[in-house]
DNA sequence: AATGATTATTATCTTTATGGAATTAATATT
DNA sequence: AATATTAATTCCATAAAGATAATAATCATT
């Protein structure tokens, strides 16, 4: 029997608390889970899981074995991560998880150049804009906007590039409703407003002499930058989005860039990821990588025109 | 693929530096073996011996996963143990290295009776007079006749009986070379000397006026109890052996005790086994058993014949 | 270059694992 | 209490992996 293998579902299945739900999660049967907790029972020589078909309770050898197992795999783990720090070669399984609409935009074009020039490292990519308990579910790499909470002191979040935000509307509604000329005339504008974690409606704004903050309001607060993107191509209002969100339609003209003269907030995007004696080159790796793609990729085109 | 038995594979071959040498002692084929290794290298992607048909060497990588993976499966030994000590039932494989004689006479005899009463523990005994490192060959317990040297300091030495040594020759011996009354008179004869470890022939007897040390001279020195008894049942001289071995033939009447106001040296029997923080049952069970069965089969009969 | 020793490879056989369907078991619902 | 529901287990056919034995290949030694 690979003991090993049937230590992880083993793992999963305390973790989970279920013999079916670790199967679908492993990507195998629960008859082969069912199999395997056998086994390892059979192996140890003790009962490891008190179940019955409807509840699932780990007894008291099976919770310190829990406890061994998960220290063993992480062993397992970083005994290979070693080796491949070790000859330097990135490979195998990169998971990932980013915020949705970064994602979309931004990550699924700087993945396929990722995997042309590594071709030895697989990904696996999770879109999810609520925060992810990255080790319990697995992830090697975390992409978050916006400052990340850390209560897990076993994660380093490193902050890989600033994405400014700029405000913006059609012309269509800033030929029915003017262009604001200072901060404070947003306050008489429809503002459209994204709320990434904090759902605030402060805009803060700075130029040469100061920053100043204005308190907007509006008809449309979402937690998805393409749903307000979408709101403010149909003259709904001004929004205040990130470069990479708006940019393809400030160049076609379908969107105006506001107040250029100023500073809107910068977002950071933070790669977050586990804090180990021997991380995976892979993880470094993708970290470089996608830094350097933002680099060439993110902040170009806006700035000059917003500027100018 | 089972990665934990093939790194076991894999640690064995470092060990051994051989494949074939693994292979015969893990009980598998050399082809398992180099498939195993291959598997491994696969697994982690990176070559962990480098071979040619005559020389194995271990690569730089090889070198950090082999500690790695020795760290790992103590720790898998580890929660298994700590499985059979929080369950309290010993079972598992228990590797007993013992001396030869004492083995052959005493162990032996000892054995059935653990086996009846625990169908759960599986034995492995290896007789064997020279020095073995416990740990390297994976021995669980080691019962050594005199003082063990610890050099490694990972062991624990516990004395569980001791073995008084008798002074005995044959009637007909005796008959012709006459009964030493002193331990001095022992100058005159022909001594058997058995060396066990320290090669001596300095004879200790203790009575109620204190002890004396004689210097014994012969025509025989052997390292193996049985040896010295034949030459001794064979007339050739005083022999001075453990009482487990001469019994048999003192009640037969084939040997005869001399000096029976005098206490021999005695001999200590020493159980050593790893310390380990989750030691297995099975270890301690075992030293238990053998302790109160050395109580009751050890000692009794000639005790009483001798000092009668 | 031939030899001897040792590893890698291949074909074959055996063992073990797997996934899906049927079964059993335990609880919630009625 | 009977039923419905859900989850784990068992059964079975299939697939995969493992071991073995025999062969081929490799390389130091002579």
């Amino acid at each position: 029997m690979d003991v090993l293998s049937a230590m992880a579902v083993f793992v999963r299945v305390v973790d989970l608390k279920s013999f079916s739900l670790a199967a679908s999660e492993l990507g195998i049967s629960s008859s082969s889970v069912s199999k395997q907790i056998s086994h390892l029972e059979q192996h140890v020589g003790a009962r490891l899981l008190q179940r019955t078909t409807r509840r699932l309770s780990v007894t008291e050898v099976g919770a310190a074995y829990h406890e061994k197992c998960q220290a063993i795999l992480a062993d397992v783990d970083e005994a290979e991560n070693l080796v491949s720090q070790l000859q330097g070669k990135p490979r195998g399984l990169l998971r990932i998880n980013c915020n949705m609409t970064f994602g979309q935009l931004l990550l699924s074009k700087a993945i396929p150049e990722f995997m042309a020039a590594y071709p030895d490292v697989q990904l696996e990519v999770a879109l999810d804009d609520s925060d992810v308990e990255l080790l319990k579910e697995g992830f090697d790499l975390a992409l978050r906007i916006a400052h990340p909470k850390l209560p897990d002191s076993s994660l380093i979040a490193r902050q890989i590039a600033s994405i400014p935000l700029f405000l913006c509307a059609t012309p269509s509604y800033l030929a029915q409703h003017g262009h604001p000329q200072t901060p404070e005339d947003l306050r008489q504008h429809n503002c459209l407003v994204f709320m990434l974690a904090s759902n605030t409606n402060l805009w803060t704004l700075t130029n040469a002499e100061g920053s100043q903050t204005v308190q907007v309001s509006g008809d449309l607060k979402a937690n998805n930058s393409l749903l307000v993107l979408q709101a403010a191509l149909a003259h709904r209002g001004v929004a205040n989005l990130a470069s990479f969100v708006i940019e393809h339609y400030v160049e076609e003209g379908r969107l105006e860039l506001l107040l250029p003269e100023f500073q809107a907030e910068q977002l950071s995007l933070y790669a977050i990821y586990p804090d180990r004696k021997y991380s995976p080159p892979k993880v470094s790796l993708f970290i470089e990588f996608f830094q350097g793609w933002l680099e060439n990729n993110l902040q170009q085109k806006l700035h000059c025109q917003s500027r100018a």
